[in-house]
DNA sequence: CTTGAAAAGGTCTAAGT
DNA sequence: ACTTAGACCTTTTCAAG
């Protein structure tokens, strides 16, 4: 993949009505169309058209709910540095596709620096925090190195 | 606040049709209810019932669409770590309700461990990390140090 | 607590301005 | 890009099982 690469020509054609949906979609992502037409200051169907080009250029990923992990019988959080042994793209790219599937994990970041991936990860009590650590990373040959960070709050930002 | 609080009192009554819900949502938050009921198993109405006590009771905390970072111009995210230089609650709770407030924030963690804090931040640029950093963090009293870590790639987890 | 059916409201398409 | 109109679908309520 060369540096050169600009995946932002994709997104070039995006305007301030298109940031506000984007914005207000994001904080209330099952707004009525009617509701988001009025606080964007255009009309229903303009609102629609351009929601659906959002969500077809991939400005839009997806909806999802913001569901507390207490309610699912995962309280714990936790952040867990990984350090890998090899530091080939295979390795790496292989790592990240085995982590995203491991169960309770919410996120993979591939980071620059000493450690290699930062998972944010969810448990449902301080032994199983421990085991899924034992259980699938430790035992990675892989795996080089893991430190892991308990969460006591998370707070979501605004962007 | 004393150490036997049992918040998941608050989410005892959740059944399977309650779990299913949480997850469907999780993955889906545009899911129409009739959808999303046949998929459970029960009534529409019997799930919209279930669907609003989940909104109710805290289980859901809220919709939100996905945005690509890239396509608000913010196509950098980084992992900043922070240590404090005061440990008392209004200093590390004062810390907290500031950070959320910056631009570009995306989540806030409280962790435990040798840092004190995790910001997950999106910016338009490395000059605009490095000023980040710079302006809100380092110049802050009640911050002692700082570690920023490029993110090269996120990927989502499934809980 | 769950259900089915009716009422109310939102979504979506296609027309013309 | 906006408006209107109408078909279609979804949500919501409510009386009853």
């Amino acid at each position: 993949m060369p540096l050169a690469t600009n995946p932002v020509r994709r997104f070039a054609a995006l305007d301030d009505t298109d940031r506000t949906i984007l914005a207000e979609l994001a904080a209330d992502g099952r707004m009525p169309n009617n509701a988001l037409a009025e606080r964007v200051g255009v009309a229903p169907s303009t609102c629609l058209t351009r929601t659906r080009a959002l969500r077809e250029c991939g400005a839009i990923r997806g909806f999802h709910a913001d569901v507390d992990p207490a309610a699912v019988g995962l309280p714990l959080q936790a952040l867990v540095s990984v350090r890998l042994t090899a530091h080939e793209r295979a390795a790496v790219d292989a790592f990240r596709a085995r982590s995203v599937r491991l169960p309770g994990v919410v996120s993979v970041f591939h980071v620059a620096g000493a450690e290699d991936y930062v998972l944010h990860v969810r448990a449902a009590s301080a032994d199983a925090l421990r085991d899924f650590v034992l259980d699938y990373l430790a035992v990675d040959p892989a795996v080089q190195h893991t430190q892991t960070s308990l969460i006591f709050e998370q707070a979501r930002g605004r962007g």
